[in-house]
DNA sequence: ATGGTTGAAACTCAA
């Protein structure tokens, strides 16, 4: 079964790029953030019509989180939980059980956390500190786990065509990183690190400034695996040509394909 | 150092 994540940049104005990738790629599960959508303005249908299941958290304007799945799609949460009063649609979690099993899968959309010594980027640490707690919980029941999203986190140096330039950014910044290793000490594997050589592997390529054109770019997306998950890990790919198509996302797809 | 781009929705913000 293959489980994709991608942060789309607005899911009404990609909605063709979307259905393209969907017929091409044809993925089990898909987790979308940055839908930028209501879930009333949420364009189901199309996407139904591939034979998806969907369930939303959407926002006006900014943020915004889905889950599409080929398969049933059961117990679906919304929001993280750890903050009161957090109206950012940024997470949403469901169970797709496939022939008898079941399987959690997460969508995150971390906060960009810019700019840093603000209280945005205490509310990116917060965050991570919220999903650690998020993490840990599931960790101890039986579930298998896949949390996968656009962390807007450089987790190394060789994540960056140009690590230097990102050492003001939130993305690159050590509390920030730390947070992220931490989530793997707790025994979540980083898939593609786990399967390939990911150095020079980028996921987001700035709109501004040629970054495409240069290949300046950087990997954020990623797919986290609990330890029963990351056993039936089988390949691990960066569709990378969609970044190349007409009004594309500046991020493109990630994926994982479990036994 | 600055400016470079995009989406959503409102004439600016977040990224």
């Amino acid at each position: 079964m293959r489980i994709a994540t991608w942060n789309i940049n607005g899911v009404k104005a990609r909605i063709d790029t979307l259905l393209d990738w969907l017929r091409e790629a044809s993925p089990d599960v898909v987790c979308l953030q940055e839908t930028k959508s209501v879930d009333d303005g949420f364009p189901f249908d199309p996407i139904e019509g591939l034979g998806y299941n969907i369930a939303v958290h959407g926002q006006k304007g900014f943020n915004g989180v889905a889950l599409l799945s080929k398969h049933p799609l059961e117990d679906v949460q919304k929001g993280l939980p750890g903050a009161d009063g957090d109206e950012q649609a940024r997470f949403i979690t469901g169970l797709v059980s496939v022939d008898g099993s079941a399987l959690r899968i997460a969508s995150a959309y971390m906060p960009n956390g810019n700019p840093i010594g603000t209280d945005k980027f205490a509310f990116k640490l917060a965050w991570q500190q919220r999903l650690e707690e998020w993490v840990k919980t599931q960790l101890a029941s039986e579930e298998s786990l896949v949390v996968a999203g656009d962390f807007n986190i450089i987790p190394e140096p060789i994540d960056a065509k140009n690590p230097e330039n990102w050492v003001t950014d939130a993305l690159f910044q050590p509390e920030a990183r730390v947070a992220f290793r931490r989530l793997t000490g707790l025994g979540l594997a980083d898939a593609l690190r786990a399967v390939e050589d990911s150095g020079g592997v980028y996921t987001f390529w700035d709109y501004q400034a040629g970054a495409w054109q240069k290949n300046n770019g950087i990997r954020i997306d990623h797919i986290l695996l609990s330890p029963e998950a990351a056993d039936r890990l089988v390949e691990v790919g960066v569709d990378r040509h969609v970044r190349a198509w007409e009004k594309p996302s500046d991020h493109v797809p990630v994926w994982a394909e479990l036994r």
